[in-house]
RNA sequence: GCGCCCUUCGUCUAUCGGUUAGGACACCAGAUUUUCAAUCUGGGAAGACGGGUUCGACUCCCGUAGGGCGUACCA
């Protein structure tokens, strides 16, 4: 445990593979959190130790997707690869005090004591472990960790709790291949201790190498950091959440139309909870979050759920910012923007944000306002178009051309009037004025659309439906 | 096989031995109505199972079942 006066510092270590897993950003997220809590530290590195999948395009997909999610980390990120030589220093320590061994079996002979152990529950052993080494000096070997054969090694998890191993459990990790390159087990704590971490955040998938690694830190005479295991983020059916589930990767989530602040309060949301509370903003969360209250069990993406928060912060989002990310959206879609177009969402992003779950959605509802004159109406639309439909919507046209005001109040009361005057309901003539506004696309309440679309442009439109192109 | 973790409404969660087990999303019904949505009102919905401990258990202990993770010269 790490002394109590010490300030706190968390880190996030993923491993670039070419793209970032929801789970990953969510473990961003708590480390952010507590470190933001407590008025700690947040680390970022960067575990590319594994040389076929660390790629630079890799670990831009990292970089930007914390950078999306405004989890910057405090400092520039640690590369693990770039310290392999300090590894193996820590492995020469090891080596001299007698806590680290080299071991010369071959993987065929790894392979049948693997199947021996199994058969006889137990861990494997190498036979080197006790022994001088062979005859022929240079034969290929790996170095591995020499753990104690007895007693337990007890983990105190400010998630999970006391979580206890037998040692013999455990078996004698390699920590340096035979090509001299040092494996994750051993790159974590050496990395972790020069970073000076304190709170060991991360999915507990890793919670059965705490036991060996805490073996690695006493034998290194270092202080151990607090651990903390949280829960992995299952999709809605319960099994680990893949591609199949409809999204996995931070990215995926940014394209379809989620906003980052929104990915948070649900992210945090997801395995931890403060009473009622559900919307929060990042300052309440910092305020509230501790690592101690974070469910245990596994937690499933919820849809319906994320799409709600996200219909919050979309309405509370500037509509400034939600024009320009309409405006990739579209791109991304095929659709580009008229000169006038940025003026046009601005008219009727306020009128349409409600309804929309995403950035993506949000484009749909815009998609009316942005079409050009003449409208083509869709078969539903036009088939309102009757004789008596286009007679009706005539005498609209001119009574709405005399109105002053071009406000929803003032049009909503001028289409009563007019469905009094011309001695019918709103519902007579309220669908086909939509149809010929609109085209049959999605569109607000009719004083919204008209508000939307301006005088010009909704008399324009009226009348390009009244003299049918022939 | 062995080891470790997990288990409250469909989902995310509250409860930290004494509650009519609360909230949110979703769902259902109704209201509103110019489409869809939004909005408003109401409703159904849970402690995996079996043993203990206790005056009292969702809460503590044991077992069973189910799920997850690990068991790599991946991370």
């Amino acid at each position: 445990m790490p002394a109590p006066d010490r300030p706190v510092v968390t880190r996030v270590a993923p491993s670039p593979t070419g793209s970032m897993h929801i789970g990953t950003a969510r473990v961003a997220l708590y480390n952010w959190l507590y470190a933001r809590h407590t008025g700690g530290t947040y680390l970022l590195r960067i575990e590319d130790t594994d040389r076929q999948r660390s790629t630079e395009a890799a670990v831009d997909v990292i970089l930007e997707g914390l950078a999306w999610l405004g989890l910057e980390p405090d400092a520039p990120p640690v590369f693990q690869f770039a310290r392999a030589d300090r590894h193996r220093a820590a492995v020469a320590e090891l080596l001299a005090a007698d806590s680290a061994y080299p071991c010369w079996m071959t993987v065929e002979e790894l392979a049948a004591e693997r199947d021996i152990a199994r058969a006889e529950g137990r861990a494997i052993r190498s036979p080197w472990r006790d022994r001088a080494p062979p005859e022929g000096v240079n034969l290929p070997h790996v170095i591995r960790f020499k753990g104690p054969l007895e007693g337990e090694t007890i983990v105190d998890d400010l998630v999970k709790g006391t979580v206890r191993f037998r040692n013999r459990d455990l078996d004698d990790l390699v920590l340096l291949r035979s090509d001299g390159a040092p494996t994750y087990n051993l790159a974590v704590v050496v990395d972790d201790h020069d970073m000076g971490i304190t709170h060991v955040i991360r999915g507990d998938d890793h919670l059965n190498n705490t036991a060996r690694q805490s073996l690695i830190y006493q034998a290194l005479g270092w202080e151990l950091p607090t651990f903390a295991h949280l829960p992995m983020i299952h999709g809605p059916d319960g099994a680990k959440l893949s591609k199949r589930h409809g999204a996995q990767a931070v990215g995926e989530f940014a394209e379809m139309g989620y906003l980052p602040e929104a990915m948070r309060n649900y992210l945090a949301r997801l395995g931890w909870g403060h009473g009622d509370d559900e919307l929060f903003t990042d300052a309440q969360a910092i305020a509230w979050f501790d690592v101690k209250d974070v469910v245990k069990a596994p937690a499933r993406l919820d849809w319906n759920k994320l799409a709600h928060v996200n219909n919050h912060y979309l309405r509370q989002a500037d509509d400034n910012r939600l024009a320009d990310l309409v405006t990739a959206s579209l791109k991304k879609a095929g659709t580009s923007l008229a000169e006038n177009g940025r003026a046009r969402l601005l008219a009727v992003i306020p009128h349409v944000k409600e309804g929309a779950k995403t950035i993506v959605e949000l484009g749909e509802l815009c998609r009316f306002a942005l079409a050009e004159r003449p409208v083509t109406l869709d078969a539903k639309s036009a088939a309102l178009l009757t004789e008596e439909t286009r007679a009706r919507l005539s005498r609209l046209a001119e009574h709405l051309a005399m109105e002053p005001d071009w406000s929803p109040p003032a049009l909503t009361a001028s289409l009563r009037s007019f469905a009094a005057a011309d001695g019918v309901g709103l519902g007579k003539f309220g669908a086909p004025l939509r149809a010929v506004l609109s085209g049959g696309l999605p569109a607000p309440d009719l004083a919204g659309a008209l508000t939307t679309l301006g005088r010009d442009e909704s008399l324009g439109r009226i009348k390009d439906a009244l003299s049918p192109a022939e």
